[in-house]
This record gives structure tokens, sequence and C-alpha cells, in this order.
RNA sequence: GCGCCCGUAGCUCAGCAGGAUAGAGCACAGGUUUCCUAAACCUGGGGUCACAGGUUCGAAUCCUGUCGGGCGCGCCA
């Protein structure tokens, strides 16, 4: 049950009715219309802004168009008291019965409340990490993967159709680096002394394993051939090996994606030459030269004519070319296939979870969906995460590049815990900069927004099991009677817990998984200040043996609090914690 | 030169779908525990929402411009 949208179903219906009584203009758009929890309580429970919406296409005075819709309102079951305030806001107040309505559904709902149908089963295809097949997952690779999967369920929770993807970069000059890089390992495996792997070779140690696995399969055989024949083997060997490291280094994080879909497989089926020549078809490509890029001219910059699609024409800055100079297609090409082949699979809405270093992706990535399926068929959603800046108690963590020391995702995860690696990382806005100490967020403290959140729920857990050896067992929430949740401190928590619903919406909406990491910490510290309460007047306490249906109501209302809480957090992939 | 993102309290950041008097944590000062987890809570000060215009009944939020910071700009993926 969300009684907002229950609230703003009334006003509509309202405006209906003044509508067929000739008071007001039929058809007017109701789609700017909010009914939201006005920011100061003593405004009421709910306030809308409908008469200030339309009071100009209804061609009356706010304050007057309110009064009518007011008129309408009073006197219905849910609402207690209607009043108009300020410029024409209908503030309602809902009637006591409501309350006690809403939390029984919730406690009906219970791991399902806050799910809405607001995507109506919209097919979208969320693609995160996407990291090329050359190595372990390093750190940076973190938010990306955490904020889209957290967005995944989200979109998933409120209605959407979701399948989460991942973009497997195995074909280009970067995969041929790997193959080669392996084969030295095989080498090495077979006995030979390698020395110091030679720049532009992958150093890790991570590809003994696949050199290894090489000279298993295939002895000194491959040693025996040219290039050409043995750089296959061992560019697929290695692809798979480390794609198999990456899923694993996924699963650590609880992240499992439902497709893996290969660039390669685009040129082998040919489907990056189809798309190329139905661009071309459809008057989309050319022959032609760019310019230099102002400022800063690249020294290797050559004038030369390439093949061009034509992105400027569907909203880019510059042409984009499909083809490099050996007459072999750009990756830009394959993401062409790519886009083609999702808007094929049926997706009407493409969510790119990129680094803030791509940011320069988002208008061609709109171009080509445009250029494919027409204007306005497929949304395209990138949302690009910014950097995570590493702390150990407060000192920032070098990371040398080239001498490979780099963080590694499962370094990570293995020191501090899934949870807390994807809480935090959705603790900030994606397009914000993050700072991630080590020491701050294993820190068992309210300055340690997980461990904040996680006691919240773990402490409504252990009322809980208090109160089974008080007597109090099974909670059947029609037994409660929520009429005697009196207390400001229960009302506030009681009105927090109907926004969730809400607030997953428009999350979903903006593609903002980290507003369900604030609202659950809201939350926990309106629960923590309701516990503290209990201290100076015990008759707020949850356990009050002497009087049962006020416990049983508070256990019942504890219960609530908790699928809120639990709801938010497995949402964003957490466990609840039960104990700490 | 062009494009995108960011600019909110001393610090780190929220600000919900344009709404009413812009919030939280940290830091600073003080207080709360014979009692369901004090691993917590309460009280207090602190703001030209970078700046200037515009749209609107109403702008931190949308548009334009300026300033400041970050990222990107053909034949890498």
């Amino acid at each position: 049950m969300n009684l907002f949208s229950h609230m703003l179903g009334l006003v509509a219906k309202a405006l209906d009715e003044l509508a067929a009584e000739g008071k007001v203009a039929s058809g007017l758009d109701v789609s700017r219309i909010t009914a939201e929890p006005p920011r100061d309580p003593s405004h009421g429970d709910v306030s809308t802004n409908a008469a200030m919406v339309l009071a100009k296409p209804a061609g009356l005075a706010p304050r007057a168009l309110a009064e009518l819709i007011a008129g309408k309102l009073t006197g219905h079951a849910d609402i207690a008291a209607v009043s108009i305030a300020g410029p024409g806001f209908i503030n309602l107040k809902l009637s006591d019965a409501v309350w006690p309505k809403f939390l029984v559904s919730l406690l009906e709902q219970g791991a399902r409340f806050g799910e809405s149908r607001l995507g109506a089963g919209k097919k979208v295809n969320v693609e995160y990490v996407s990291a090329n097949p050359t190595g372990p997952l390093h750190v940076g690779h973190c938010r990306g993967a955490v904020f889209g999967d957290a967005l995944a369920a989200l979109l998933t929770a409120t209605g959407f159709d979701v399948t989460k993807e991942y973009y497997i970069n195995d074909a280009g000059a970067q995969v041929d680096v790997l193959g080669r890089s392996a084969f030295l390992r095989y080498r090495e495996a077979l006995g030979e002394d390698i020395g110091e792997i030679p720049a532009g070779l992958y150093p890790g140690d991570y590809l003994k394993a696949v050199g290894q696995a090489l000279a298993a399969a295939h002895g000194d055989k491959l040693t025996k051939l040219p290039e050409e024949q043995w750089l296959p083997v061992t560019r697929a060997k290695a692809i798979d090996m480390m794609m198999d490291l990456i899923r694993d280094d996924l699963a650590a994080l609880n992240i499992r994606h439902e497709v893996f879909f290969s660039e390669r497989s685009l040129h082998e089926s040919g489907a990056v030459d189809r798309v190329v020549s139905g661009l071309e078809n459809k008057g989309h490509i050319y022959v032609g030269r760019l310019a230099p890029p102002k400022g800063e001219v690249p020294e290797d910059w050559e004038d030369r004519e390439q093949t061009l699609f034509r992105a400027t024409a569907f909203g880019d800055d510059v042409d984009r070319p499909l083809k490099k100079s050996d007459e072999s297609f750009t990756y830009f090409a394959s993401d062409v296939a790519y886009s083609a082949d999702k808007i094929s699979r049926g997706f009407r809405e493409l969510v790119y979870v990129l680094g803030a270093d791509h940011g320069g992706y988002v208008k061609r990535l709109q171009a080509v969906a445009t250029a494919l399926a027409g204007e306005g068929k497929v949304d395209v959603v990138v949302r690009l995460c910014q950097l995570v800046k590493l702390f150990r108690n407060g000192e920032p963590v070098r990371m040398s590049k080239r001498a490979g020391e780099f963080v590694t995702l499962r370094d990570v995860v293995d020191e501090v815990g899934p949870d807390v690696v994807r809480f935090m990382m959705l603790h900030r806005k994606n397009e914000a900069p993050l700072d991630f100490d080590f020491a701050k967020v294993t820190e068992q403290s309210k300055d340690n927004p997980v461990f904040y959140v996680q006691y919240a729920h773990a402490r409504i857990c252990s009322v809980l099991r208090n109160a089974g050896t008080e007597g109090f067992d099974g909670i059947d929430p029609h037994t409660a009677d929520f009429s005697l949740l009196q207390d400001e401190a229960e009302m506030a928590l009681v009105r927090r817990l109907a926004a969730y619903p809400r607030l997953l919406e428009s999350a979903a909406l903006a593609h903002e998984p980290h507003r369900i990491s604030f609202y659950l910490f809201e939350l926990a510290s309106e629960f923590h200040a309701l516990w503290n309460k209990g201290k100076e007047a015990p008759q707020l306490r949850f356990i009050l043996p002497a009087q049962r249906l006020l416990t049983i109501t508070r256990l019942a209302f504890l219960t609530a609090i908790r699928y809120s809480m639990a709801n938010g957090l497995n949402l964003l992939g957490l466990t609840p914690v039960e104990e700490m």
C-alpha cells in the first residue's frame, strides 16, 4: 500500500468529478501533480500541489481551485481534515484509521513491502562492470559493479523486467596481448626461463595458472607453431580463465550477471557487417575526414579519409569512425552491433554503468540507439560513477600501475566483507567522488553508517528474541491495536515507513540507488532515538509484560520496521544482521 | 577550442517528482546508563545553496552566461 499514490488517486478522482460537473476543464494534464509528505509535519500527513499546477490550465486562481478540490476530498473516510495553505497547497490530515490499516498491509506484504508495478514490465537492460578480461577486477571496478547491481535490483523491485548484462571485450588488440602474455607463461610452465616479462605484456602472476593449464592440455605442441596458430588457442584459454576469475570476484560481492555477451561473437557471426550495411542503406554512413581536436593536436595526427557514422545527425558532437586504417572494424563498430542486438532482443531501455572517464560516450550511445531504433523508441540511460579514493587510517593508499601494485576488488572484499563494500559504495551519489577508508568502514560506531544501520536491525531482532522469552510468541498483526501508537517518535517512524514505497519509485525513476542507503540511515536513526526514549520514559519501552495488548502492538510495529529495513538492505545486496 | 560532471555549514555530504522556515554526520561545548545491546541517545551554535540573469504562483533543483575543480575529445578497448 502506497499511501501517497492512494491520495494522488483521490485527487485525480476529485478532478474528474469537478470536470463532470463542468466546474473545471476536462482532460487536464495531471502528470505534474504530486502527493508527498510535507517537510513540516504540522502541515499534515500528505500535501498536494494540484491546485497550483492546474490553476492556469483550469483558468482559476490557485486557491479557488484548491477550495473546489478540497470540497471533494472532505468527508472521505481516509481523510480527517483538509486545509489550504500558502499559495495553494492542499494539506491532508489522514484519519486515525489509515495508519493502522497501513501497518497491517505492510505486515501482510512482509518481504515484498515497497515493491510496485511502476515499471509495468518494461524491458530494461542494465550493463555494468564489462571490464576487459585481461586480469582480475581492481578496486576501481567496485563502485560500478555495486551500483549497477543495486540499480538492477531497484528496477526489478519497481516492476521493470530487468536483464543484468556483462559485455566481454574479447576482440581486439588487448586480448591479443593477453594471449601472448599467456603464451609466455606457458613456456615458463614448460620449464623455460622467461626472465623479466617484456614491456607491453601483462606481468601479473595470475597468468601463471593459464600457462600451466595450457601446458597440461597441449604439452609443448604450441611452441612448434607460428604465432597465428597458437595465439587463438592461448588467447581463448586466457579469456576463459580470466572470465572465471572475474565471475568469482563478482560472486564474492554477491553479484551475478544473467548474460555475458561476447564482443568477438559479433564479429564472427557477421553481426557487425550486417549492422554497418544496414546503417549504410539508411544513409547514416559516409566516407570523409575528421578535423583534429582543437587545442592540443595529437603529435601523430594524420589527416585521412575514413568510414564514418553520421552521429552528429543524432545529437553527437562528432561523427564516429567505424573502420581503422587497416580496414578492420573499430571498437565503436562492434558497439553499434551490440546496441542493435540489445534492441532486437526487445529492450526498451538500455542502461550503461560506466566510469566517469567515459563521459564522452553518452552522446554516441544515444545517437546509435536513435539511428538504429528510431527517435524515442529506446531510452538510453548512462550512469557515470566517479572514482573511489582509498585510505587507510586517513592516509591515501598509493597504487602504482607500472609496478603492478594495484589493490584488487578481491583484496577489499576479503578485508572488510561484501556488505561493507556494497553499502559504502552506495552511500554517495554515483557522480560524486567517494572516499573509502579501511579503518572507518569497519569501525563499530555510529560514525560508520553500515554498522549503524545493521545495529538498528540487530537491536530489533534482539527485542523480538527477548519478547519470546517473556511469553510473547507468535505475532498476529490482526490482534495488534496500532491506534495505541501515540508517541511522536512512534508516529515519526510510521510516517517514515509509509514513505518507503514512494522512495523506491522515485529512486528507480532517477536511477539513484543511493537514496535507499540514505533512507536506511534515517530510519535507523529514528529507531535508535525511539529506543533511547524508552530509557527516560519506561512507558515507551517495547516489552511491557503487564500490558499485553500494547506489547503485542509494539512488537508488530517493530516487525514492520524490521521489514522495511531488511527489504532495503536486501535490495542493496546486504544481509541484514540479526545479532552483533 | 568543444562536450559532459561537480560547486550547499569549518570538514564530508544529503536535499526525494520545481514546493512552504535548506538538513544530517564529523568537529566543538554540555548532558543521559540500577532499565529491551550506551556499539546508542539528547541539547546547542554555525549558510549570500560559487556568481549574475531568466522561466514559474514558487528555484539549491529547470534554462542561459561567467568563475572555479574533475573527466573526455580519430586509426585503444
